[in-house]
DNA sequence: CGCCCCGTTGAAATGAGTCAAGCCTTGTGG
DNA sequence: CCACAAGGCTTGACTCATTTCAACGGGGCG
């Protein structure tokens, strides 16, 4: 549909960061990853600085984040923007687009990025046939529903220091958890003028809080690579807490309510 | 299980808030009102100020407001006080807590509140039997994180007034979903404390905030009930657009992907 | 080679928080 | 039924954290 993307046929889903993530939370059958591979259309790569989803717009796909970084927007009538969310390999664009009419806000690549394309209304499909998809979509709404609770928390009522610290983490562990993360360090792909936007700070000011933490010692920072020289100490520091999905039940776990 | 707690047979969920809210989404059944009630442990009634989920502790339970109203917050180190959404009537309680492991924050009623208790796992088992109710828990569970993305937003970019003003504006138009306001006005069940806690200002300024919308003629407020003079003069001002979600597609909606 | 993006630093202006006090209303217990 | 307490609203003065505006340097990319 654009001269900027190329769609072939989807690679192996095996080794996908968003399987990767799945079978965390559910007992995921072979069974299940055909019926996923099924409903996919096709892979595609897109540019860095290409928009993804622009607010107004419909916009009615899952995709998949195989690779690559991008970032979730609404930009107000002041000219100010204030970033959502940050979506890594594992994460899914069309959350929770999908779910509106129009979009209310964008997304665009950071990066070059790669991803999977799923058509939502195929998903929904499989929702009924294969139930057990319509939970795994609510779990990960619960997850998203659940980082964005954190960063009202933190624009709200958290100091720019503490916010700062904690977005770091953030991103280190949601990169941890799809392999993409040493235990202590993580390549960041995104500017400070994104950082700034994510946590409602200006830039000036937001270079100062990296300054910050730099001098007290709590991260540094090589050629883009965030490194926490004492993790638990920085954890500490801005009360840091991973947040933990409890796993789906599966189908056959305890009684069922079926009537007779 | 507690003292102020007093759980009696359910009332018919016919007239249900929830049930309200749900039948806009979805063809809604008398059948599936049935598999509703069926999983539908009891109505409760809690005095304001009661806690009804307390961070740390695990909380695995759908609660379904019937009527009243509550906050979900989570209070910091420093003893301020985040509120992450407010909790109307048709609102569910156990979102998005009953999905991880322990509570990251707290719920407690505002006023007197009543409800109606849904175990998560017989939520859960009636997903794998009925899919359409999967769909529904992911409905819902985008429109919470739309409304957290609006609050992220609000908190991140927006001043303090416009802030203010898309507040009772969102108060006002989830409230008239379940038939809880008229066209131009509402009651209003919160404190300036609240207030203040959902938007992230001081209880002084959001004061001068309120002192400015109806100084403005924005807003007028006599007992506790907002009227808005001008509906679409104050959404103009903030630039207040409602959320609506796509209806969820019915099962048999255009081909179908089974295999033969 | 030059441009543009990105990081960095400084100085000034201002918006919002804090502290403090007073008043009104509501609820409650004697 | 009254009195007092507590919670909620309102206002003022002061402080300071953060934004804004501005300028500069480095480095990668075309």
């Amino acid at each position: 549909m654009n001269a900027a993307t190329q769609t072939d046929d989807p690679g192996s889903l095996a080794d996908h960061p968003f399987v990767m993530r799945l079978s965390r939370l559910m007992a995921f059958r072979a069974e299940d990853l055909r019926h996923l591979e099924r409903i996919i259309v096709g892979d595609q790569m897109v540019k860095k600085r290409k928009d993804l989803v622009v607010v107004g717009n419909e916009f009615r796909n899952l995709c998949l984040v195989r690779d690559g970084y991008a970032i979730r927007y609404k930009v107000l009538r002041s000219g100010k923007r204030q970033i959502l969310n940050v979506i890594l390999p594992g994460d899914v664009v069309g959350f929770p687009v999908s779910f509106f009419d129009r979009s209310i806000y964008s997304v665009v690549a950071v990066s070059d990025l790669a991803f999977s394309i799923c058509p939502f209304d195929s998903y929904v499909r499989l929702c009924y046939e294969q139930p057990q998809f319509g939970l795994l979509l609510s779990w990960f709404a619960a997850y998203e529903a659940a980082i964005y609770a954190e960063h009202i928390v933190d624009t709200g009522r958290r100091t720019p220091l503490e916010r700062l610290a904690r977005l770091l983490l953030e991103i280190h562990w949601r990169l941890e958890a799809v392999g993409y993360a040493t235990a202590s360090s993580f390549e960041l792909p995104f500017s400070q003028e994104v950082l700034g936007d994510v946590l409602g700070l200006s830039v000036p000011h937001l270079n100062r809080m990296v300054a910050r933490l730099r001098a007290d010692g709590l991260i540094s920072i090589v050629e883009r690579r965030v490194e926490f020289a004492d993790l638990p100490a920085i954890r500490r520091f801005c009360h840091f807490q991973p947040l933990d999905l409890v796993r789906i039940p599966p189908r056959d776990s305890a009684g069922g309510t079926s009537q007779p």
